[in-house]
Order: structure tokens, then sequence, then C-alpha cells
DNA sequence: CAGCTAGTTCATTTATGCTTGAACTTAGAG
DNA sequence: CTCTAAGTTCAAGCATAAATGAACTAGCTG
């Protein structure tokens, strides 16, 4: 990894080399690695972490290309990668006067990259669980208040579970309000 | 999934038949299918949320036996998604007076179980970052500081890496608090 | 103690989904 | 208009990690 950081600068093709110190060089690789772990405890692709990592490792903002050479990942890991990212907010393309290519730098405000997260990735799955249980609720509902005992616990199972759907909503802001 | 349900209520051995009704059956297999995506959206084992998701949808105590019997999921499977969760205090064991089997409950505490997953999965990710941090601010911090412009702010950010890793310990209680 | 039953461990198989690389699209520059 | 560079998309390969199943351990029961 730090191998592919220093071969990058020596190779990198017709930008002028920038000129990292060697602390600098240091700082990106223990980003990088750093980052890129945290994405897969939290069940996200390494290469996301890998540029997200580089990016806020990094004191200018990085192009494309320059993503892929300094990281020696593929034009499509970085591709799917940083439009991932975009979406979500967690990083930001900054149109360069003079460049004509899109550079990005990283949000590091921590709430907008949570909020960002949840929204991208829980939030659509507990949509379309809370759909469902709506809908589970409207046939069997009344079957289950019949029941004595087992069929009124798991009633009030059923209100739980969308309780938590309910709130999920708002633990969000709550959240960004905490961090801010 | 409902498949496995209701042959394993046929085959199930020694234990008399729970006569579990229609309704209650449709509820179990809604919940075991909606946790078991959740965790994969979570990135853990989808076995785990079929676990929970069981546990949650029935209003008595399972066995270890009654488990891997209804989800038709092998015992290897079972024995390492439970001791899982029983580590993380997602499922709680309870000693039933006559049984002599180990029988499980959910924790239905979301706090409960928010908690117990920060702390089982991210916590100590972000603690050994924080040890590495510390770690490269002592040997490379000067020459950071030591450079313009550009190692100010990579000091500046390392600072807001800490920053993150120090709240991530105090958004815990505070989440906990607010759902409780 | 012998025979069962419950549960664990671990090597192997299987499957999920990340990464790659090539083909394709788009947009400047000459 | 053509040529080149920048970036996207997608099918296929590959790596990781989850599921399996068999061998093993522990603990009751008769």
């Amino acid at each position: 990894m730090l191998a592919g950081l220093i071969m990058s600068v020596a190779t990198s093709t017709n930008t002028p080399p920038p000129a990292i110190s060697r602390a600098q060089l240091a700082f990106q690789a223990e980003c990088v690695e750093q980052f890129a772990g945290l994405a897969q405890v939290l069940g996200l692709p390494r290469s996301i972490g890998q540029i997200y990592g580089l990016l806020f490792a990094s004191h200018r903002a990085l192009s494309f290309t320059d993503i892929v050479e300094q990281l020696g990942i593929s034009k499509g890991s970085a591709s799917q990668g940083s439009k991932a990212m975009r979406e979500v907010g967690a990083i930001l393309p900054v149109t360069a006067k003079s460049e004509r290519r899109e550079h990005f730098v990283p949000e590091t405000e921590l709430r907008k990259l949570i909020a960002g997260l949840l929204h991208g990735s829980i939030k659509p799955h507990l949509k379309t669980g809370a759909r469902r249980l709506e809908e589970f609720k409207v046939w069997q509902g009344a079957a289950l208040a019949a029941e004595r005992d087992a069929g009124r616990l798991l009633l009030a199972r059923l209100g739980k579970l969308q309780k938590w759907n309910r709130r999920a909503g708002s633990v969000l802001p709550f959240i960004s309000k905490f961090l801010g």
C-alpha cells in the first residue's frame, strides 16, 4: 500500500509531481488503512474506505485519476466507489477554476457523514419493512388479536417493531444535533 | 422459508407439537425475513438475523434445537450465531425451571441492542485506531507541524479524527438515553 | 459405566458481492 | 471532424466469509 503511494508519485503522468513530504505520505497510508478497515467493519466495500481515507489525508482536492493512481485500484472500483460516496454526500465535488476535470474533497462533518450513511443504506430498508409490517397487520392483525396470551404478546411485538421504525427516522436528526 | 417453518412443525421430534396458529407462523416468517435482510444491510451474517427474528416472533423461549429445526439451518450456524448474540446481549438465556436445556428470549430494548452492537464490533476497531493515531502523532507530528499550510491542515485533520474517536464513546450512552 | 442427547469446533464447501478489465460514452483539443 | 483523454458500465473472475456437516466434548439417565 505504501509502495503504491510512492510509486504513483514517481509515475504520475502529466500532472507536475506534487512533492509530498514523507510525513504526509505516512499520514495518507495510515488514513487509507484505517478507513478501509472501518469500511469493512461497517459492511461497506473496502475501496470506499480507501478513497475516503486518501481524500481525508490530502491537503488538496484530488481528481478521479489521482485516486486511481495513488491507491492503485481499478477505474471501475474508483468510479463506483466515488459515485456511491457522492450520492450520500461523503465526498464533495469541487469545480476547480482552471482545471476541467472534477476534483473531490471529503466531507469532514461527522454528523453529515452519519446522516448520509443512514439515509443511504438503512433507511430504505426500514421503509420497505414498515410497509410490509403495515400490510401484515391489516391481513393478520385481527387473527392475532383474537388469540389469547400468545397472540397478544406477538401483537405487542409487532407494535414495538413499528415503533422502532418510526423512531429510526427521528434518531437521525437527534444524533446530528449532538454531534454538530 | 415458510415451507421450512411448516415442515419443521410437522417433523419436530420429541417435543409435543406446539400448535402454532397460521397467523403466528406468518408473523414468524415475516420477522425472520426482515431481520435477516436487516442483518445483511448491517454487514452481519444472515443467520444471525434469522435467529433473532424467530425469537422476536415467538411467544415463548426457544431452545437451541427449536432454532435449528424451525429455521432449517445447520447446528453450526445456530451455535455460532447464538453465541455471538449472547455475547453482545442481543438474546438472553433463560433457565427454565423444569427443562434442563437452555432457552433463549430476544432482547427487545432497542437501546440495549444498539449498545451491544456498537460495543461488540465498532468500538474495538476505534480503540486500536485511536492508539495508532496517537503513535503516529508522536513520531510524525512535529514533522507535519513544521510544514506550512499543507502540514497544518493535515494536523488539523488528525486532530479531528481523534476527536471523532473520543466522541464515539459518548455517542453511545446518548443514544441510549434517547431511545430508552 | 454405557448409551444418549445437547451443543461446540473446525475443515470443507458454497455463495455473496467486491474487484477487475475491457468495451463503451462523452467531451475537449487540435 | 477526428483524435485523445476522462469517466462509466457491465460481465466475468476472484476473494472473502458464511453455511454446512462430521467429528468431538460434556453432561445427564438409566
